[in-house]
DNA sequence: GTTCTTGCAAACCCTTTGCACGTCT
DNA sequence: AGACGTGCAAAGGGTTTGCAAGAAC
């Protein structure tokens, strides 16, 4: 969970950026973003829905997904799309950053942290022009032993 | 296109991978591989219907949606998933291997080849045990003058 | 007071599934 | 002959949208 000054700073930065597009300062934008601080993890859109709802926070699934959007925009969400999945976000301040393992043979996932792709990133994003903000690594392989892993359902 | 070689290899490869599964060699899983050698881009799944039936070749989606899959299981294909779009597929051998930067602001995409990535890759699979495959990365960037980019239609 | 946002439900898109028929082995 | 694949249309899940009511400016 984030800290008290963590989410002071994020609604300060999540203020600002609503003003700066002339979008409108709502309860309901405040709210769901307190209440994001609040998971030190992983979610999806319905994750969020069912946990704002299942604790009095009336918010309907349309407000939740735009204001998803907007915290997605003003980069204090980062939104990863693994494989067939739904969206999930997080926090992009939960770091440190970490990338993603995929086993085409049984699906499972593995989190790394591999320094050196910050630097790359970097250095091609101004190659090629632009401000990096964050990345996405996605690796697909197969365990060294697919046939005897205890992951595998495809055969 | 691919040449008439790269195809008949294609086809050897689909089939012993069709074989080792115990999965029927059909006319449309051939077909199939033969109308996606055609095409040099990446494409969906919608894409590929419509350029087969197009033509007289007479697929149903179903038939397509688990082709592509069993494609992308053996290789052949490699699936992307940029964004909230549909999925994208291109031939593994249309090299070389190049990734993307999506711009935040404007959604624009840029692709580019980074070589050192390839070693960051292996490295990492070697070290949590797999052999790697591919991998996808996905730099998230803004331009460094925003407000004047002609893409930007955010404000 | 005007404009934007919310909530609801229906619509939407891409993808998967159930079932009867056809095809591969 | 038997098992598996195909085609169709309908279902499915996640996300977006249209519209009336409500809140921000």
């Amino acid at each position: 969970m984030a800290s008290l000054n963590q989410i002071d700073v994020l609604k300060q930065q999540f203020s600002d950026f609503l003003r700066r597009k002339k979008y409108r300062i709502t309860q309901e934008r405040i709210n769901i973003l307190d209440r994001i601080a609040e998971i030190d993890d992983h979610f999806s859109a319905d994750e969020l829905y069912l946990h704002m709802n299942g604790q009095g926070d009336k918010v309907s699934r349309a407000t939740i997904y735009s204001t998803l959007d907007l915290l997605t925009q003003c980069s204090i969400l980062t939104k990863h799309r693994f494989q067939g999945e739904s969206a999930h976000f997080e926090l992009s301040s939960r770091m440190p950053h970490h990338d993603h393992l995929i086993c085409t043979e049984c699906g499972r996932i593995v989190e790394f942290r591999e320094e050196s792709i910050d630097a790359i990133r970097d250095r091609v994003a101004d190659r090629l022009g632009f401000r990096p903000l964050h990345h996405s690594l996605q690796i697909f392989a197969v365990c060294h032993s697919p046939t005897t892993c205890v992951h595998n359902t495809s055969e």
